[in-house]
DNA sequence: TAGTGGTCTAGACCACTCG
DNA sequence: GAGTGGTCTAGACCACTAT
């Protein structure tokens, strides 16, 4: 006797999972990785089922928690779907990977978009109400302005303006041109946690135009954001203006 | 004897909070909308430090997975911070609502700003090969698409192109009048879950000028997005192109 | 060294979905 | 009614941070 296969049901997956109790990483980590890597692989398959947690959990030989936990990462990267009395899905959508708190330098390198750095500014400056208020420095304390052109190949793509309370670490131009501000961020020991960012567009002014190659009026657009590390602290703020016609944001959405 | 306060160790503040076992609300996530109200009521400030979960989880009756539980919730909203062997505080910054799978007509409303909207076409159309794709669905089979302008008051803020299924859900220019796409499709039994968004500018065609109240050429913020639902089914793919000097995107990132 | 969050277990009961 | 995920408990041990 063959089971019946009900219609509209996608058959149910089994990836070989192993885990390592000797090593460091933890073990729904583990678990998440490889069916990330089996989705990503197309051995689950865009729809598909998987097991249920409770025999998942016991074929990998691991508690229902562990296996919970696994799952969920999964779901909040976009890469499975839960239902309550139905099961788990591989998603059919094609995931992006959203924006992170990594800057635009990591993000062209890692597209292998060879990004390279022209350092306009880079000097202690009295900021404006508004840059003060975000960073929240004292009164009359200079902060750090950093004005860069970032291109990748010989097209200039953004003008980026950023500033840093001077506390907060030091960097030579050298180093900009070298690294994303993130990552010499990052060296400095400063755990970036949280950033609020508005998105919007507006006309090239003269002086962008010329930086850009782009004419008076162009549509640009432009990204301001606001950085925290993980005590709560400000720890930069910027303007960014990206040329339309090269560049856009790519995010997914997942409903929680 | 008092005690010493430590230098940049900030208080720990014990908000009161209490759990209603009879509820259907799940108790982690009573927790969490009352450790949130105490923070948005300012009860619970900027910076300070939360008891510790094992103390927190003894006040509130409850057992530790359930109030990190509810901690973990906060932190993915942005609105704690957590960081072993130190603990977890209020985050500093000011967290906006992330960008969601709402439609614009909802952000409008719950902005109180009274959208309006005009249906410019409804019909079933050819599409072409790359909403096709987009959706999925069937070579020769047609979509309904659906044009509208989006105002605030008089002034008119967007161009709406979205394109469904026909088998997606029916939906009459009378109920586009009075409430947004995203509320018509979860009527229609539609679960949203997963979108892809894509964020750039141009400028404003002609046509868009004149139904904008722009000059041709004016900058436009556009947003193309393809929204998949809990089965993993394509059910909407739209472009939306906004007046760039009357709107703009605004998101909180979180490090995972 | 003391205190914190990070991980993990082995169960339990409930709510929802579908045939 | 059978199967699924959602919630919850009461512990345990570990890794990291600060002093």
């Amino acid at each position: 006797m063959s089971r019946i296969r009900h219609a509209g049901r996608p058959a149910v997956q089994q990836p070989v999972v192993v885990v390592d109790r000797g090593s460091p990483v933890p073990l729904y980590f583990q678990l998440a990785q490889q069916l990330e890597a089996a989705i990503r692989d197309g051995v689950l398959a865009p729809g598909t089922r998987l097991e249920n947690e409770v025999l998942l959990a016991h074929r990998c030989g691991l508690s229902r928690p562990t296996v919970r936990h696994a799952i969920q990462h999964l779901v909040d990267k976009g890469l499975l779907v839960r239902k309550r009395g139905v099961g788990t899905q591989v998603v059919q959508a094609q995931v992006r990977r959203p924006i992170e708190l990594t800057s635009l330098y990591d993000d062209l390198a890692a597209a292998g978009r060879e990004p390279r750095t022209e350092v306009l500014e880079l000097a202690p400056v009295r900021p404006e109400d508004e840059v003060a208020a975000e960073l929240g420095t004292a009164p009359g304390s200079d902060v750090l302005r950093l004005r860069r052109i970032r291109f990748t190949g010989a097209e200039p793509l953004a003008v980026l303006t950023n500033y840093l309370p001077r506390d907060i670490a030091a960097v030579t131009g050298d180093e900009l041109r070298r690294h994303g501000l993130y990552e010499l961020l990052r060296r400095a020991g400063v755990n970036l946690r949280i950033a609020n960012q508005t998105i919007g567009a507006r006309g090239a002014t003269a002086a962008e135009a010329r930086l850009l190659d782009e004419r008076r009026g162009a549509p640009l657009l432009t990204m301001t954001r606001t950085a925290y590390d993980d005590k709560g602290r400000a720890v930069e703020y910027g303007t960014h203006v990206y040329r339309a016609s090269r560049y856009s944001f790519a995010l997914t959405l997942v409903e929680r």
